[in-house]
DNA sequence: AGCACGCCGACT
DNA sequence: GTCGGCGTGCTC
């Protein structure tokens, strides 16, 4: 008997299996997941690995096979699943295995509580400086520095302070002991949220919830697990229908993960579901420090909590008896990993609910295409909630031709019915939201005069304007020389849309002097808090207009919002990305869904150079099954995701010379091994940012029906690679059906 | 990764 | 003559 185990260093030369032998003493106390201290190398320097598996007979000369030293005492027992899912997903998304246990393992280190110490100064102005004289006639260097120091700044940090005037802590001891100073030591705060009270106020769920609530239930009750998608439109009471799923499963003794795309965007959910579940929720965030994200484990661990919610990695909370997964905004791109492995947390969590005997609701007002699509073929069982509950009524959508406001010698930012509509409502004292649509922008050139946007002639998609100003396909490589006139029209008013949220905010100002404006944008949330701080002082009417990018668009309801103005609807849509469609119908729905959730009755203006568009005539009708038909289409006809599969192969080096020819060498290796050409094979191509930190950047791209084929390919590239040795220098990562292109 | 082994220049 | 530079190669 042997035991697998994977060394705990991050190099791809060591992500495979080492074998030991059990020593006799440890016999039967080992299982899988086991964190172990093993000696390794020539110098039997003691590591630690973990414990992957058992084998009978030895892969390697048995002679040279070496014993376990030991057990981690103080290791966290991680669950022999979530090693056998980590597994799973070094196969499914490609990088090395080590990789794929860090995503999934719960950080076991036991970080001592953190303590911050400030030095402060205990005399006054005048008693400090007869001190420092005092001290610089004794020649007393240290002690002097010190008070010098703090009489500049009564106040330090004590790490700080010593490091800056290179004292020791005797020094700042003797100070303490004259009188001359303060240590101050305060512990730093652990518990992320207090509970305050439980606010277990009876919901009574409408008809429609309650069927939903019912089905899934009565599925549960029967033993059956599956995945099903809670579908409606934004005020429709989601929320409702997952905690009662959830109160549910809790009461059979299972537990439940709740995934949300963002702490900070849907902190007032997070406060439901506290208010609900009291402190049986725990809640991990990517602002904790490995302390805490720890105490929560600990927590889940110690079987004090039972239901996690957090972002994409609280997917891997290690509850033993895991019921249901929920997965709140389906659809957003958080839930896709940027790190290798780059996993998709809808996709593994539906995973590790199979493997489990878990079940998963996903839920969203605008499906991504993966989980309609899914739902089309009876994958996933469709929820459906029509109505919203408040009984808002939807808002009265605009579409407004820019191209015809140009005609018509309106050079302005704003659409005449947007102005109008602004002014009217500054009369009414109501709340109005300007969203510039600026995700996604990636230098796409536009006519103004009739909307034509330059695409590349082989793949349907727009074509990047560079800084020197050629045109380039991100997808093939196609080039182009830059354009000084329409093609179509030959008008002149042809370049980038260019236009940040203080231009508009200063535009704004000036057209309408007597409105308070907030902004609210990467610069103005920059610090912690200011977030909310913006959203709250809008919400309390401290503003008449609130301007910003689509973070205003999520959650928050302002009831004194009756109109929504959306800037440049289509900055998003010709991006050269296949997804673009997709996420400007999201980001529209969402931004036209803000209007009138109170009871006056809500407008939205889009302003759009392409109104035309699928995706702005369906979001503008609030008419996602339209969409998905039109998009689904394009999918299909192009491949890409969810109809077909698509592996990105990202490959990074120094060398632009070596990051070509390896690319080269890839893409001849999927040759040979694709003899009969099933794979479709797309580039190499020069990424958006074809050069990072002086790395330069090839993505290829392979494209095939059947996934399996495609990570059948993968592993075979990354035999490939790691067996010649010219691939050392680069950096190459895979990427399974990615969220965009790069 | 991290360490040992190994083969060539400036110092006690 | 040695100390030490970091190039190669291996780790169950």
């Amino acid at each position: 008997m042997y035991a697998d185990i994977i060394v705990d260093i991050t190099h791809e030369k060591l992500d495979k299996i080492f074998q030991y032998r059990i020593p006799s003493h440890l016999e039967g106390m080992l299982k899988i997941g086991d964190e172990v201290y093993i000696p390794f190398g020539r110098s039997n320097k003691e590591i630690r690995g973990y414990l992957i598996s058992f084998s009978e007979k030895a892969d390697y000369d048995p002679g040279k096979i070496k014993e376990i030293a030991g057990i981690v005492e103080d290791a966290a027992a991680i669950e022999a699943k979530l090693v056998a899912l980590a597994a799973w997903m070094k196969e499914t998304y490609g990088g090395t295995m080590i990789q794929a246990l860090k995503t999934v393992l719960p950080i076991k280190k036991k970080v001592k509580i953190p303590v911050r110490r400030t030095v402060i100064l205990e005399l006054s102005e005048e008693e400090g400086r007869k001190k420092l004289e005092e001290y610089l006639h004794k020649n007393e260097k240290a002690r002097a520095r010190v008070l010098a120091g703090l009489l500049d700044c009564p106040a330090q940090d004590y790490g700080l302070l010593t490091k800056k005037l290179h004292v020791t802590a005797r020094t700042l001891q003797a100070l303490e002991d004259q009188g001359v100073l303060k240590i101050d030591s305060e512990q730093t705060f652990r518990t992320p949220f207090r509970v305050k009270q439980r606010t277990d106020r009876q919901v009574t769920l409408t008809r429609e919830q309650q069927a939903a609530a019912d089905l899934f239930w009565q599925d549960y009750q029967a033993g059956i697990r599956k995945t099903y998608l809670v579908y409606g439109v934004t005020g429709s009471g989601k929320t409702e229908v997952y905690m009662e799923m959830i109160r549910r499963v809790l009461e059979t003794g299972r537990q439940v993960i709740v995934l949300i795309p963002e702490i900070a965007l849907t902190y007032q959910t997070v406060l439901r579901f506290y208010g609900r579940f009291g402190d049986r929720v725990s809640i991990l965030h990517s602002r904790m420090s490995d302390g805490e994200r720890s105490d929560q484990i600990e927590r889940v661990r110690t079987g004090q909590a039972d239901v996690m919610i957090g972002p994409r990695s609280a997917l891997f909370t290690p509850f033993p008896r895991l019921g249901l997964i929920v997965i709140d905004e389906e659809h957003e791109g958080t839930y896709k990993s940027e790190q290798t492995p780059r996993y998709h947390a809808r996709e593994t969590a539906i995973h590790r609910a199979k493997e489990e005997g878990a079940s998963v609701v996903l839920g969203s007002a605008t499906p991504s295409l993966e989980s309609f699509y899914a739902c089309r073929s009876g994958e996933i069982q469709m929820l459906k909630l029509g109505s919203r509950t408040g009984g808002g009524r939807l808002p009265r959508v605009w579409i407004t031709d820019m191209r015809e406001e140009l005609r018509k010698g309106n050079r302005s930012i704003l659409s005449d019915r947007l102005e109008a509509l602004i002014r009217q409502r500054l009369e009414r004292k109501e709340q109005i939201m300007l969203f510039l649509n600026r995700r996604g922008y990636a230098g796409f050139v536009s006519c103004r005069a009739c909307g034509y946007v330059v695409k590349c002639p082989h793949c349907d998609v727009a074509l990047s304007a560079h800084r020197n100003g050629r045109l380039v396909c991100h997808y093939c490589g196609y080039e182009q020389p830059e354009l000084h006139s329409c093609p179509s029209c030959g008008s002149s008013y042809i370049g980038g849309f260019k236009a940040g949220t203080q231009q508009v905010e200063e535009l704004i100002q000036k057209r309408f002097p007597e409105a308070r404006l907030l902004r609210m944008d990467l610069d103005t949330t920059r610090k912690k808090d200011s977030y909310e701080r913006i959203l709250e002082a809008f919400s309390d009417g401290e503003a008449d207009i609130l301007i910003g990018t689509q973070m205003i668009v999520k959650g928050h309801d302002f009831h004194r919002v009756t109109l929504v103005g959306i800037l440049a609807a289509d900055l998003s849509l010709y991006c050269d990305d296949y997804r673009s469609g997709e996420r400007t119908f999201q980001l529209l729905t969402q931004a036209a869904g803000r209007a009138g959730r109170g009871t006056g009755e809500g407008e939205v203006v889009i302003q759009t150079y392409s109104p035309d568009h699928y995706s702005i005539q369906r979001a503008a009708d609030q008419d996602y099954e339209g969409f998905f038909e039109e998009e689904m289409r394009y999918r299909t006809l192009m491949g890409y995701p969810p109809a077909a599969h698509l592996l990105a192969i990202l490959l990074s080096g120094e060398k632009e010379e070596e990051v070509n020819l390896a690319a080269g060498y890839l893409k001849g290796f999927i040759k040979r091994i694709d003899p009969e050409g099933r794979i479709q094979v797309i580039g190499p191509a020069s990424p958006h940012v074809g050069k990072v930190a002086d790395l330069y950047r090839r993505v290829l791209y392979l494209k095939e029906q059947d996934a399996g084929i495609l990570i059948e390919a993968k592993n075979r590239m990354e035999q490939y690679i790691e067996a010649n040795r010219g691939f050392t220098p680069l950096r190459i990562q895979f990427d399974l059906d990615p969220m965009g292109i790069f």
